[in-house]
DNA sequence: AGGAAGATCTACT
DNA sequence: GTAGATCTTCCTA
């Protein structure tokens, strides 16, 4: 399994962001291991996003998405934790959230620590496929180019598939720029 | 102390 | 399909 470099992350989020689908989120779990394959994922960035964290500034609470690409940034919203990784290019600020992933391997754990019988609602949105995968802001930091980390990003195969792209999901004040993207027709993505 | 936050589940029409 | 309750941190006052 090739882990994806830091350097992939060290560009534009939206660029990361389109880049990741197809890619696996591999999460370690004592002896088992989780893999899903991205299939949904949001870019935000700095300043000039009124939907990002880091709008109003660098804080304690933000410093992360500031901070070396390739990281992760997890917070909560609504009791759900939300997993994001940091990326941006060289000196910038911004973060992609992983919004679905499509499940691989692992499935039995997963629906144990989501108690859902239905596949398809296992891992379909930002806060579903946390739980899953038990990542919580333990996890906050964890760096995903690390083959020792407890979760990691390996290349998958990024083939046969067409890229759709539109507006964020959920956020007050969005941007005029698209910047959801996700596998067109996957049916593991949190909604059409 | 209070409320906002990139969501989810349930229970209806 | 939509509406409403509920979720749990951490920020802002």
């Amino acid at each position: 399994m090739k882990i994806l470099p830091r350097s992939f992350y060290e560009r534009d989020p939206a660029l990361v962001a389109k880049d990741l689908l197809g890619n696996m989120l591999v999460r370690r779990l004592r002896k088992h291991l989780l893999i899903g394959r991205i299939v949904e994922t949001e870019a935000y960035y700095g300043e000039n996003d009124p939907a990002s964290r880091a709008y109003t500034g660098r804080k304690i609470f933000n410093e992360l998405m500031f901070l070396e690409v390739g990281k992760t940034f997890i917070y909560m919203v609504h009791g759900n934790w939300l997993l994001n990784i940091v990326s941006h290019s060289s000196g910038g600020v911004g973060a992609v959230l992983i919004r679905a992933l499509e499940p691989i391997q692992g499935i039995e754990i997963m629906m144990k620590n989501r108690k859902v019988e239905n596949i398809c609602s296992l891992t379909s949105g930002p806060g579903r496929l946390t739980k899953a995968f038990a990542i919580t802001n333990k996890l906050s930091g964890v760096d995903v180019t690390d083959s020792n980390s407890e979760l990691l990003i390996v290349q998958g195969v990024r083939e046969n598939f067409e890229i759709e792209s539109s507006h964020r999901i959920g956020v007050r004040r969005d941007l005029q720029e698209k910047l959801r993207f996700y596998i067109k027709g996957n049916r593991f993505i949190s909604k059409l």
